[in-house]
DNA sequence: TTTAATTTTTAGATTTGTCTAAATTATTAT
DNA sequence: ATAATAATTTAGACAAATCTAAAAATTAAA
């Protein structure tokens, strides 16, 4: 079955929202999608005919098993077209997001399954983000901290292991986040302190604790 | 100045049209579209509007240099991507045309102009027509004899020189047109003659005279 | 537990691109 | 030159996706 983009686009922001929240508002889908309230309730009564998703008036909403496989290969689309972009078109990890969002609506489904084999099978995106299988599996990608980062490495912070606010408070100064991509240049063995860059931007310096407590995801091999 | 890609295939289809006759009619217009003969007439005045083409009622249309601009820059889009998909990702060069059908709509300027560097600045695409430049400009292509052809080398049906109704009847049992791909399988040097596969199916033999005077574009190089 | 505030839905319109059927203009053939 | 035929346009309608303004339901607050 094929559907437009814009029902595409309401199932895979439904789908993100559901990570959240078991049962996704009309409000936040109206703003996850920068559109009113009123055309998403129009739209969720198109959906639910389509058996895409469970919506009860005034209940909020939830992807039927349908409705996810069809968000989840939009989002494998998306992904794998970012690496492309990155990978082989040289662009930037933060200017592919928008071009990917058109290219995630091709529909070929052997483009899709080709593109990832050309790209030999990458398990995240630019950002970090795992890519669904073939089958809407999504990989569960491996976490590790900074201090298990090879010098030269790229890598996406993923998680925290001390939720601590002191250490929260440090990363939020630092201007680290999650999806926060960094790169590791310099480890100094005398202290276990890690040199990154930020973003392709600042350079800062993190202690030994900082980088054992600083999960990130797999390294995204830029090369 | 961003068009949908309805009205892009409209002066897509247009700028084809003309390359026949300057003067494109609505019906040849629905005809190729694939459309109704008031669906053009509603689209063409709103194409009119915004200055992409010249429209009288009952006298047909023309595109103005803009309108040509908006459709070479899709056609350029289109073969690029069909270059891609046959030579990257290993389709068939008769499964690409639906595909770039989509692809060509995609909108990043810069997505296109990184595709081409990619793909190392290819002058045709696998059907053997021309990519339009950066600025439109479409590459005059090499014309040369199938007689010229070396060995194992793949062309694309451009023209005849010898337009004689002999000529043509023969082309036409042999199923060779404007447009068929073919390779050149074995020459002879006792007469001339040439086994050719057309399109990757039949095997056929042509004369010395054939093979001089069937004319072909330039090579695409599959690899 | 009423009232107030917020969220969500409905009703009715709008835009884009399409359609059918009827009317109009152009072309062709006698 | 006029009648028949073909091509084109108009008028009015429809589906998809969106919107605004108003109504209804839910949630939070006094």
């Amino acid at each position: 079955m094929q559907y437009s983009a814009s029902k595409e686009n309401y199932l895979k922001a439904i789908f993100h929202l559901q990570q959240e929240q078991d049962n996704v508002s009309t409000n936040a889908l109206a703003e996850a999608l920068q559109t009113k309230p009123a055309s998403v309730t129009d739209m969720l009564k198109k959906l639910k005919l389509q058996k895409l998703l469970q919506y009860e008036k005034y209940y909020g909403v939830k992807l039927t098993p349908e409705g996810k496989k069809v968000a989840l290969l939009i989002i494998r689309k998306h992904r794998l077209w970012e690496c492309f972009l990155v990978e082989k078109l040289q662009f930037g990890w933060e200017e592919v997001h928008e071009i990917a969002e058109e290219l995630e609506h091709i529909s070929s489904k052997k483009l899709v399954d080709r593109l990832e084999a050309f790209l030999d099978f990458p398990k995240s995106d630019p950002h970090g983000d795992p890519i669904p299988d073939i089958n809407g599996k999504v990989p569960q990608l491996q976490q590790l901290a900074v201090s298990a980062l090879p010098v030269n490495s790229t890598a996406i912070v993923n998680g925290i292991s001390d939720q601590s606010s002191s250490m929260l408070e440090l990363l939020k100064h630092k201007n680290i986040q999650l999806g926060t991509r960094l790169e590791v240049k310099k480890k100094f063995d005398v202290d276990g302190s890690v040199e990154l860059r930020i973003r392709n931007q600042q350079t800062v310096t993190i202690s030994d604790h900082v980088a054992k407590n600083l999960l990130v995801s797999y390294e995204y091999k830029i090369k």
